[in-house]
RNA sequence: CGGGGAGUGGCGCAGCUUGGUUAGCGCGCAUGCUUUGGGAGCAUGAGGCCGCGGGUUCGAAUCCCGCCUCCCCGACCA
């Protein structure tokens, strides 16, 4: 069916609005793409449905090609199941949750794990039956404390979401490896400058785990990439390279020195350098104990720990968290200062912390032989030249530090650089968490039940289709690669003649060939003002029927390169099925 | 939850400090004429409980009190 704007359900904006930030929002809204309705909540109006359709179709062809099958389950769920795994109050704020009319709790689906379990368990019981991956791609609801970026965040959004059943955790790796794989084809389809880092699995209790991150300005996650490779990953998740170590003989005895009114890193390096000591401190130099307490899950009692990191960096609560997962951390309080008199704040050591068998762990780049000014447990003195393996040992390396640009890379390929990406698909080998809470089970050959492992795996739809515009625009308007634009083809009839009947024409006859047409055959519309809106709306390849009518040409126009061409009327149409067919 | 900003036709905004008569501008929309290769011109017109409630006042978009909502940054969240 031929889109014609005369008809087509469409309003550009030639203002941006004012609630849009980022780009994808602006030009989302302005396209006449998607409006909003509610806070996070969007309507895609006929040429934004048309794109979030084309990029369900990719991801739907390619999970077809891994095997998994497509259902659909509600969105109106009931609470009994995320009862089962706790997740009904685990969930928190961010689950949607309703009453029906007699007062029995429901939810709005924020992710399907309970549900699909339950669906293999109900049909499934015989080791012959797998594995099996199943899909939907459907709305989902999560009731975000703060919703932002347009359809880059919302409460209720598209995913994509698959679950596999394997019998043994080499079946599970291998469906894992099967969605890493589709998820690279999918996301190449699209045409997305992404990269793939490792996850840090956090509460929920799996252990592999990736994401995929499209590289953008506008992305919330924080990643690190190297200048010399393509390495990338979580911050979290960088690992940093320890120095090798160092001869201890030779190296000065520890000295502790007075050092009145230092308690900071920089009153301390001000003061040595004003000491006379003979040589230049820096803030490197230091070694800072940065006191914290962790509780393994399930225990009562909270454990201290030392952490000792460059007095040159600060400690990353986001690092340090992920490398004590999963207890629990937090930062010590006045109270507990107060519990244990030999922790003297802002002069802490390792003296003090292993005399008092508190666990002390410290940076990578602390290792044997290297020499660093601390605390020296009291008040107004710190210590130098205190060695690493001769006047303390600690008892292990932590990765709490933070990471900073420059630092070098865990792969030795350069040095690091912080980007910043958005979330658009994600990969987990979730174990038997859910399985294990209903009890989802395949009889073996021997006659024994297995108890099933699983893989839950992401994209968010909608999310992708703000991500690709992310990537793709210029200040004209967005840029759609041509998988899923909402046309091939932008046919333009400007002038008062026969334009317009001949761009009809012109349309209907590509139409007949396979591609994919809007035609712009709005009588009474300036050029100007047709030109401006197909630059705004992004199809790839522009057909501008015009001025050259007379003479039997029109122009070919490519939105991306903004090359432009003639071409006699005749050969038009063989020569815009040869563009599209690439 | 903390900080900042904002609610005025469909969209973007001014007016508010220093209350005053029909609440204004641009875009968009409707009708007519002109115009037609880069967001056209002229003319005429439709469209607004000025976020909600209360108060002050002869009179409130404007001042006061309370509430609600939205946006941005952070916290939180995958």
């Amino acid at each position: 069916m031929l889109l014609r704007m005369s008809n087509l359900f469409l309003r550009t904006l030639r203002e941006d609005p004012a609630d849009a930030e980022v780009p994808s929002h602006k030009l989302l809204v302005r396209g006449g793409f998607v409006r909003r309705t509610a806070p996070g909540v969007y309507t895609w109006l006929p040429l934004g449905k048309i794109v979030l359709e084309n990029v369900a179709a990719v991801v739907r062809e390619e999970m077809n090609r891994i095997g998994a099958q497509e259902v659909l389950l509600p969105a109106l769920l009931p609470r009994e199941y995320y009862e089962a795994t706790g997740r009904w109050t685990e969930y928190g704020d961010t689950l949607f949750r309703l009453k029906d009319r007699r007062g029995a709790d429901y939810l709005l689906g924020p992710t399907h794990e309970e549900l699909f379990t339950l669906l293999v368990k109900g049909e499934y019981s015989s080791y012959k039956d797998f594995p099996v991956i199943l899909y939907q791609i459907q709305e989902k609801f999560r009731d975000e404390a703060r919703p932002r970026a347009g359809i880059l965040r919302g409460r209720e959004f598209h995913m994509k979401d698959s679950y596999s059943f394997d019998l043994d955790d080499e079946g599970l790796r291998r469906s894992y490896e099967a969605h890493r794989e589709a998820y690279i084809r999918i996301f190449d389809r699209l045409g997305l400058e992404y990269v793939i880092v490792k996850a840090t699995s956090g509460a929920m209790g799996g252990s592999a785990s990736e994401e995929f991150l499209a590289i953008a300005p506008s992305g919330e996650d924080t990643f690190v990439r190297s200048t010399g490779s393509d390495y990338a990953a979580n911050v979290e998740a960088v690992v940093t390279p320890a120095p090798p170590a160092r001869p201890i003989e030779g190296l000065p005895e520890a000295r502790v020195h007075h050092t009145p009114g230092t308690p900071t890193i920089e009153s301390l390096v001000d003061f040595l350098n004003g000491a006379g000591l003979g040589r230049t401190f820096t803030a490197a130099d230091t070694l800072k104990n940065v006191m914290v307490k962790t509780r393994a899950p399930g225990e009562k009692d909270w454990e201290i720990v030392g952490i000792g990191v460059p007095g040159d960096r600060e400690v990353d609560m986001k690092r340090l968290e992920a490398s004590l997962a999963p207890a629990e951390v937090a930062l010590l309080e006045e109270e507990d200062f107060a519990a244990h008199p030999f922790l003297v704040k802002g002069y802490i050591g390792p003296g003090a912390l292993q005399a008092n068998k508190i666990r002390y762990l410290v940076d990578p780049r602390v290792v044997e032989g290297t020499a660093w000014v601390t605390g020296a447990d009291q008040a107004d003195h710190h210590v130098v030249d205190l060695v690493c393996g001769r006047d303390f040992t600690p008892d292990g390396t932590i990765e709490a530090a933070e990471v900073r640009d420059g630092d070098p890379a865990p792969d030795g390929s350069g040095t690091l650089y912080t980007a910043r990406g958005i979330e658009i698909g994600h990969v987990f080998q979730l174990g038997r968490k859910y399985t294990d809470a209903f009890s989802l089970d395949a009889l073996g050959p021997d006659g024994k039940p297995r108890r099933i492992t699983m893989g839950s795996y992401g994209i968010g739809v909608s999310r992708v289709v703000a991500a690709v515009v992310e990537q793709s625009h210029d200040e004209r308007g967005i840029i759609w690669p041509r998988q899923i634009a909402p046309a091939d083809v932008h046919v333009v009839g400007t002038g008062k003649g026969e334009q317009i009947e001949v761009a009809l024409r012109i349309g209907r006859e590509l139409e007949e060939r396979g591609v994919r047409v809007l035609v712009d055959d709005r009588k009474g519309v300036s050029p100007g003002v047709k030109f401006t809106d197909a630059e705004l709306l992004g199809i790839p390849t522009g057909v501008i029927v015009g001025r050259g009518l007379a003479d039997g040409v029109v122009e070919l126009r490519d939105r991306a390169t903004g090359e432009r061409s003639e071409v006699s009327l005749d050969s038009v149409v063989d020569t815009v099925v040869a563009i599209v067919n690439g």
